[in-house]
DNA sequence: ACGGAACAGTTGAACAGTCAACCAACGGGA
DNA sequence: TCCCGTTGGTTGACTGTTCAACTGTTCCGT
């Protein structure tokens, strides 16, 4: 391989493998978790906290997209499994005859209300408990970086 | 919710929102760069490096599975459809006759030779230019904090 | 007012990953 | 030696995501 690649130096080969492993981990335990203790995956975990952060705890489908960052269909599914097991409700949208509102049903809410502290508490124990404040930010700062970057990537 | 719990103080949860977008954009990115440029998924490509690390570019199934954090089952799908593609071959393990090892064949040797520099191209662009020396030095210790704090959770 | 492009959302097929059941082979006692 | 628990690996059914096709609606230029 003796071409122009820049390799990464052993130090960020270190650093990269680490975050890799931590996120895949990380991301794992924390669903596992919210499996356990509230019958919930992450992804419906995060569908229910953009609902209810909206208004009448209902959102317009593509803006809880937008929001998810789930795709259309995916979003689609998701909140047709969730309406089936009652959680969510469908309503048509006023004024756009296109649109579907979401609504987190009160038996959502509910299940949402029993699912968050155990879930802070998994984010604590596996992340927050382990780092000081020092730590919030050098993360903080680490994260908006990349995205940055990302974004960058895209306008180009 | 006049409850116990600790909830997230805002810089960390502006820290954790940062840190879970960052990470699932960044996948999503480099999975969809070496796709559109090698053919290969995320999860090929690590089959691809453990198994070209490898004394004679070959490891057991279960050696494999370790170091990739692949399940025993997804890694058996995962080698059968690189098998098909030509890229990957199974043989009997020599000394053990439940055993089976997987090798690069030529085909996927050349194929993840193909494909690195690109990927390489891509980590760098996303996360490693973006950064500097010490940015690296702290992300390297946020990430081991994490694994860290995760492992003692399993001991407990 | 009309016609086409863009938008909102759903659907079904294909695909990757999980889960539980399973078979074959190893290995350490009794 | 013979068992029996453990390990290595595969398989098939199921769940969730993606992808492409499709319906119905709105928006805009003419």
């Amino acid at each position: 391989m003796a071409d122009g690649t820049r390799w990464l130096t052993p130090e960020e080969l270190g650093a990269w493998r680490s975050l890799l492993d931590a996120t895949q981990l990380l991301l794992d335990r924390l669903g596992d978790d919210l499996e356990a203790d509230a019958g919930l995956s992450h992804a419906d975990y995060e569908v229910f906290v953009r609902l209810s952060d909206a208004e009448g705890h209902r959102m317009r489908m593509s803006e809880l997209s937008d929001r998810t960052s789930f795709s259309r269909s995916r979003l689609s599914h998701a909140v047709r499994r969730l309406e089936a097991r009652g959680f969510v409700s469908r309503e048509p949208c006023p004024g756009d005859r296109r649109g579907t509102v979401a609504r987190l049903t009160d038996a959502g809410y509910a299940q949402l209300v029993a699912a968050a502290p155990g879930h802070v508490a998994s984010v604590r124990r596996y992340v927050f408990d382990a780092l000081d404040q020092g730590d919030v930010a050098d993360l903080q700062r680490i994260a908006s970086a990349i995205l940055d970057a990302i974004a960058a990537a895209d306008d180009a």
